[in-house]
DNA sequence: AATTGCAGTCAACACTTGTACACATAATGT
DNA sequence: ACATTATGTGTACAAGTGTTGACTGCAATT
């Protein structure tokens, strides 16, 4: 941390762990205030404006960092040559166990899905539509559903993410590992065997 | 409005509208101040606690609110002898302009499900889910998709309750009666059938 | 080795926030 | 007709908010 430039981005790191913190601690995105994050970031609050305009300039960092994790989670459940039935309830788990890994990040997420600044919504919209065209795209690779055309694909793939996104707020307010917690996950284990039902009989 | 009560129930509403209102213009639930609502319901600041006791206690009334309108769109949704086909776009349709005749009340619901209090949340969850289930039953009754068990219909009633109501934030940001919007309708159409097309051939 | 530039500090400001308390006033119960 | 009671008013305060401007110290440039 000799460097200048790593000191600035060190700061500019615990500032953003400091907002995610807050969310993680039950605290609404968009009532978390300039003051308390530059506090918990252990900083004075005027030193918050060298790093970011205001508050939803950060939370728009924040969902590129989203964006990064979500391109990571991606990697790492490609390449599964899986039948269809274990490929979902591997790929849930999977996702299940990283949210638990990120909670707060999530949280975030959730929430500034609906809850945010217009912009904020918009820019998490987009990162989950490039989220389900990559996850088209996939799928057309693996040549699977071959009888729809990618636009009725990626509507799709969209409402398996929304599926899936959705239950993510719900997961997380249960405690860990409990059996309503299996019991949701199951459920949407579910949800998503019938779209892909669906989509094995769906003729664009 | 001669009668006491009369009187109260009447700024009670002036101010669980204030906050709709305020909602509406922009603003998250869970950052509309007491005295913002006061003040645009045209009343002081401590009037405000002969109705609530906080914010959190007026948006649990909303909640209610909100479960008033959904029974009843449900019950004008109810009754309409009609094909598959027809019936989706035109709850869909039927939704949609429900959403915009109350558009501060849906923006609530969507903000709060995600980014309310726990409080909040397991309120508007348990609606959705009493939403949920009385779409279950009357699927049962037209002896619909008889192959299912209700458990498991529950389950996929859920699944298109949650893909309209992700829509509706959507939505509810593009100018309406716009292009985008058209399509975004279309498309929550299309995911709707998707979704009745693989649940016409699920085996439980 | 001297100079510059920038991350972070400190003090101060004008506001807004929730809430407490004493008070007014008009509908209500007697 | 009178006393009561509950809705709404007014004032006040302590705490927290975003943002300002002048400052300090040290890494980077020269």
């Amino acid at each position: 941390m000799a460097t200048r430039e790593e000191k600035k981005l060190q700061t500019r790191k615990a500032l953003m762990d400091s907002a995610l913190y807050l969310v993680g601690k039950g605290e609404n995105f968009s009532n978390v205030s300039l003051r308390e994050v530059a506090k918990n970031a252990g900083v004075v609050p005027t030193a918050f404006y060298r790093h970011f305009r205001d508050m939803e300039e950060l939370g728009l960092s924040l969902v590129d960092e989203l964006g990064m994790m979500l391109r990571k989670l991606m990697r790492s459940a490609r390449n599964q040559q899986l039948p269809v039935e274990a490929l979902i309830r591997n790929s849930v788990e999977l996702f299940v166990a990283y949210v638990s890994e990120h909670k707060n990040m999530f949280m975030f997420m959730a929430q500034c899905r609906t809850g945010g600044t217009l912009a904020l919504r918009n820019a998490i919209r987009s990162e989950l539509g490039y989220f389900a065209s990559e996850l088209t795209t996939d799928i057309r690779q693996v040549s699977m559903l071959p009888n729809i055309d990618s636009k009725d694909l990626e509507t799709f793939a969209m409402l398996v993410i929304t599926a899936v996104a959705d239950t993510t707020v719900e997961i997380l307010d249960l405690p860990e590992k409990s059996l309503q917690q299996e019991e949701l996950i199951e459920q949407t284990v579910k949800q998503l065997r019938l779209i892909f039902l669906g989509a094995t009989l769906w003729k664009s």
